[in-house]
DNA sequence: AAATATTTTTAGACAAACCTAAAAAATATT
DNA sequence: AATATTTTTTAGGTTTGTCTAAAAATATTT
């Protein structure tokens, strides 16, 4: 596989993250985050057009090509190993690892990626929950999850609902929670493990441990 | 500590190593340790005269400044570190270690490389032999090591004797082997550990292992 | 010490990745 | 549907780090 610059990496992964919400991404879109300006935007997307990176038409926006995509995949796997390591080995917290694995990302040795992976007992899982690429940029799309065991200010999507009682049907419904509602987890509150959470367009609501546990969701990214 | 590019830290790591053999430094030295062409050099220092990193007079050469051998000393513990990161942890090979971290070099966070020293239990030598400069720049100017300890092809001055009888004396004299003799241990055959040694402007001779083991060293960087 | 050779610097050009300001296209509003 | 607004692109400029070719300084040779 070819070697992109810095630049062009960061890119091909905003884009790619941009693309998970959105089908095709615009020029604005993806200069706001990146920081850069619109016009840097263009300059870059027609020479990812010549790379065949993406596709991309003239004031119709751009989204990822199969190659841009695999590319993309790879930045992601080295970017969350080394989240990984930084929080497992170096016992860096949760919210540190971030910043220093943007930069580690970029160093692009296939087999120092493949040794890091092997070393870190191949995880599934960064810090942050994300999955982990592996080294044919395999990823697990999305797996279920108790809200219970869902990290802070993640996005998730309720998939399943194991006790199907008439009684807890009745109190999903006064607290609008079907399959398929999004929502996040707001705050944990380690009194009586009640969580506060966050649906659409909504008011924060509070549902109990017990609630909790039975409600499954998936990452929604 | 400010920050400064891959290319300028390459300058100031280059200059460094060259420094070592030589006082000053000369632009078609660098030109060729860097693969660059020699205005390539001259732009670079009279940039990094005015960061005050280098010493520099038009057409007279240069060396770092105080500020610019601790910068240096800062890229070379981050490479040395790595370095031994890769050939500890992820059991890379002895040779392949240098490449990879010359890109790991350039990831500047002081944290990061700070909690690599602790995980790795503060290793005071890598993988090649050379000392790590610790968290505040200080380094082991050299060691003594037995001969049969020294790396191949590793420069080195012999630096002191144990046995001083006449017998000892006579072979070293033989040999032409004295304190300040520069060498560099070019084969060991495991048959009898016996070394192949070159002396500086001398064809390579053969020494027994009761005689190296007599035979101390530094490195000579 | 003058002539020659080598080294180093200057001058000007180029690519990458960014920018600002103006023009063009697409979208929204009345 | 015509106009106004927003978005995107184009045109041209900047910085960093490189280059080539020519000029200047230093070193070597006779």
């Amino acid at each position: 596989m070819l070697n992109y610059s810095t630049s062009e990496e960061n890119y091909i992964k905003a884009i790619f993250h941009l693309q998970h919400t959105d089908g095709t991404v615009t020029t604005n879109e993806l200069a706001a985050e990146l920081k850069t300006k619109p016009a840097s935007i263009t300059d870059m997307m027609k020479k990812l057009k010549t790379k065949k990176l993406v596709h991309y038409q003239a004031y119709h926006g751009f989204r990822l090509s199969p190659d841009g995509k695999k590319v993309a995949l790879g930045i992601i796997r080295r970017h969350r190993l080394w989240e990984y390591f930084l929080a497992e080995k170096l016992k860096f917290s949760w919210e540190e690892v971030h910043a220093v694995a943007e930069d580690l990302e970029h160093v692009s040795s296939k087999k120092l990626i493949d040794k890091l992976d092997e070393f870190l007992g191949f995880p599934r899982f960064d810090p942050h929950g994300d999955p982990i690429p592996d080294m044919h940029g395999r990823i697990e799309t999305s797996r279920q999850v108790c809200l219970q065991d869902l990290p802070l200010n993640k996005p998730a999507v309720v998939s399943h609902v194991s006790d199907q009682s008439n009684e807890m049907l009745e109190l999903l419904g006064h607290k609008k929670i079907g399959i398929g509602t999004r929502l996040e987890v707001k705050r944990k509150f380690n009194f009586d493990n009640s969580l506060e959470i966050k649906i659409r367009q909504q008011s924060p609501i509070n549902i109990s441990e017990q609630l909790s546990k039975n409600i499954f969701a998936k990452y929604d990214e």
